[in-house]
DNA sequence: TTGTACGCGTTATCAA
DNA sequence: TTGATAACGCGTACAA
C-alpha cells in the first residue's frame, strides 16, 4: 500500500504539498506540482477513501432502503435513483427489507447507516421516533412512494388512481364493481392501499352507488391471491361487471380467473389493474400508471441536494398517476 | 460525536479497557465491564465504522458490479446475492453498468473499491488484466455469469441449454428450425450467445439436419426485436416450423408476431424461449431454466469463502440448464 | 487486569 | 509557497 508519504518522500517535498497537489488546491508552484504528479503517477498512489472519511465525514455513499427490491415497482424506481446517482459520481448502498424484523432493524439505529451521506427510504413509512433521529443527527433522509411529517415525502396521489379508475369503469356504465385491494404488509403502514380504497369510495359516492361491502375483499400483492379473491368475487349470487385491483399482478390473477372460468374479458368482466408494470402493457391491461423512474429520479435528486443544505425544511411533493385505457375493460352487455 | 474517549472518561478508565468492552473481549473484571457498558448506554455510543475500518483494513460490505440490473435474470441473481448478504449481515454496493464506457471504468481502477471487501462480477467478462490486479492486490473476486481463467467463475453450461432446446425440437419431428439468438452488446462479450449458438449446431448435426443461414439470426434481447425478427423468418419462402430465441424476453415477441400474423402456436409454429423468467410460466411458454437464484446464492457464498480465505484457487463451476416444456412446443403438423 | 501511547492515511492549520 | 504537526476515532501492543 503506498501512501501520500512516499509520494511525498520521492517527488522530494513535504506531505501538506503533495496533499494539495492531488486535491488540486492552487498555491502549489507548477514545477513542484509536476514533480508530485509524476511521483504519483510512478507508485500508482491511490488516496485511501477510508482516510479520506474520517476527516470529510463523508463516505461518497447513499444508502436505500426498500422493501423486496426485485418487484417491478421497486425496481423501476430504482432505475431512476440510480440513474441520478451515477450521474452524481456516488456509491448506491442497498439495504433490502423482506420482513418485519428486518424493518425494525433498519428503523431502530441510525448508526447501521454510518457508511452513507444520506437515505432514501421507499415504499415504507418509518415511525416517527426515527424521522426525527434523523433531523436530530443531521442524516438527509427522503421518502418516496411513503409518508411522514417530518421528512420530505414523495407520494403519488393513490387517492387520485383509485378515483380515476373506479370513474372510468362507472362512466362506462357499470353498476357493480368490485374491489380487490392489497393488504397491509406486517406494520409496513402501506396506506397506499387505503387511499386507493377512499378513491373508490368517492367515485361511488358521487355517482351515487351503493355500496356493497362483499365486492370489497383485500389480499397479498400476489397474482394467486389476486386469481383466488376474483373467483370468490365471480362466484357471488350477483357477480360484479367489472374488477378494481390493488395492483397489476393481482389483476393478471383475475385474469387468469376469467380465463378458467370462461369469462370474457372485457365482454363480460371489465378489469382494471394499478401500476401500470410492463406486463400490463404486454397484456393490454387497463392500469393506473404510476411515475416509477421518475419517483426514483426526484426522490434521488431532491436527497441529493438536501445533502448540500441540510437545513431545508420538509415537504410533501405530490405526483399524479395517469389513466391508461386498454383492453381489458369496456362498457357491460345489458 | 461522542466518542470511545467520553465512554472511558465517564466510566472512569482507560481507553484500552472501554475498547476491550466494546468489542467483547476477555479479561475485563465483570465490574468494571459493567460500569463501561452503562456509560455506552448512557452516552448512546456507536462505535466509527470508518475509524474501524482504518484499522482493520474491513468495511463489512461487498460489491456487486451487475449490468442492467432491471432485467428479470439479473435481478434474480441479485435476490440471491441479497439473501445470503443479510444473513452474514454485509452492507451490499451496487455497481450498476449500463454501458462502455462504465464497464471501461469499473474494469480499469481497482481503487473504485476501496469501500468494499470483496466484488462480485455479474454477467460481464472483466479483461484479464483487470482479473490479474484483483489477485495482486488481493481482492476477493468471483465471477457469476461470466468466466476468466484467473477468477472463480460460476457458469451455467450455456451449450448445453442450446443443445436441450434444439434437441426437444428435433425430437418432436422439427425440421426446419429457426433460431433468433441475441446478440453480443457492445464489447461485454456476451459469450452466453456464442454457447448456445454452439450447442444448436451440435444439436442439429447429431440429427444430421442441415443448416440453413437464413434461419439463423441476431438481435437485441428485448421483446420488439424479438417480434421483429420473428416476422422476418416466417415470411421466408420457406418458414420455419419451429423458433428458438436466445432469452424469453424475445420469444414474447415472437408470440407476439404470431398473434398478428394468425399463426396459431403450437399448432403451426413451435416457440421455445431461454432463461425462464416469471413470465415464461404466465405465458405458458417452454423454456431453458437457468437457476438465477441459486447463482447469485452460491456466487455470494463462495465470495464470502474467499474473503475468510483468500488463497483459494481459480476454480470454473458450471451449472446444468433444465429443460421446461410447457405449451408452446409441440410436433409440427404434417 | 488495566492504562498509555502509537499507528492507520488523510486533511487542515499554522508558522516559516 | 512550503513543511511540520495536530487532529480524526479506533484497535492494540506494551508496560504497569
Amino acid at each position: 500500500m503506498t501512501t501520500i508519504r512516499d509520494v511525498a518522500r520521492m517527488a522530494g517535498v513535504g506531505i501538506g504539498t503533495a496533499s494539495r497537489v492531488i486535491n488540486n488546491h492552487p498555491s502549489v508552484r507548477p514545477e513542484t506540482r509536476e514533480r508530485v504528479m509524476r511521483a504519483v503517477e510512478e507508485l500508482q498512489f491511490r488516496p485511501s477513501q477510508i482516510a479520506r472519511s474520517m476527516i470529510s465525514k463523508r463516505t461518497g455513499a447513499v444508502g436505500v432502503i426498500v422493501p423486496f427490491f426485485t418487484r417491478y415497482f421497486q425496481i423501476t424506481v430504482l432505475q431512476g435513483v440510480q440513474e441520478v446517482l451515477s450521474q452524481a459520481g456516488k456509491e448506491l448502498v442497498l439495504y433490502n427489507v423482506e420482513n418485519d424484523g428486518q424493518r425494525e432493524h433498519y428503523f431502530s439505529d441510525l448508526s447501521l447507516f454510518q457508511r452513507v451521506d444520506g437515505l432514501l427510504v421507499v415504499s415504507l413509512t418509518p415511525p416517527d421516533a426515527f424521522a426525527r433521529r434523523c433531523r436530530e443527527k443531521n442524516m438527509p433522509t427522503i421518502l418516496v412512494d411513503a409518508y411522514n411529517p417530518f421528512l420530505t415525502s414523495l407520494v403519488v396521489d393513490n387517492m387520485e388512481g383509485g378515483y380515476l379508475a373506479t370513474r372510468l369503469l362507472i362512466d362506462k356504465g357499470h353498476q357493480r364493481i368490485g374491489f380487490i385491494n392489497g393488504i397491509i404488509e406486517g406494520n409496513f403502514k402501506f396506506n397506499q392501499a387505503n387511499d386507493r380504497l377512499i378513491g373508490f369510495h368517492r367515485a361511488m359516492s358521487e355517482a351515487q352507488l351503493l355500496f356493497d361491502p362483499n365486492l370489497v375483499v383485500s389480499c397479498a400483492w400476489n397474482r394467486h391471491e389476486g386469481k383466488r379473491m376474483a373467483q370468490q368475487l365471480l362466484t357471488l349470487p350477483e357477480p360484479p361487471t367489472a374488477i378494481l385491483t390493488g395492483s397489476d399482478i393481482q389483476a393478471v390473477g383475475v385474469l387468469e380467473a376469467t380465463r378458467e372460468m370462461g369469462i370474457c374479458v372485457p365482454e363480460q368482466l371489465s378489469v382494471m389493474g394499478y401500476d401500470g408494470i410492463e406486463l400490463a402493457e404486454l397484456l393490454g391491461l387497463s392500469t393506473i400508471q404510476q411515475p416509477m423512474q421518475q419517483m426514483g429520479e426526484m426522490g434521488m435528486q431532491r436527497l441529493l441536494e438536501q445533502m448540500e443544505q441540510p437545513q431545508r425544511e420538509a415537504e410533501l411533493i405530490r405526483l399524479k398517476p395517469t389513466l391508461i385505457e386498454r383492453t381489458t375493460t369496456a362498457s357491460p352487455v345489458q
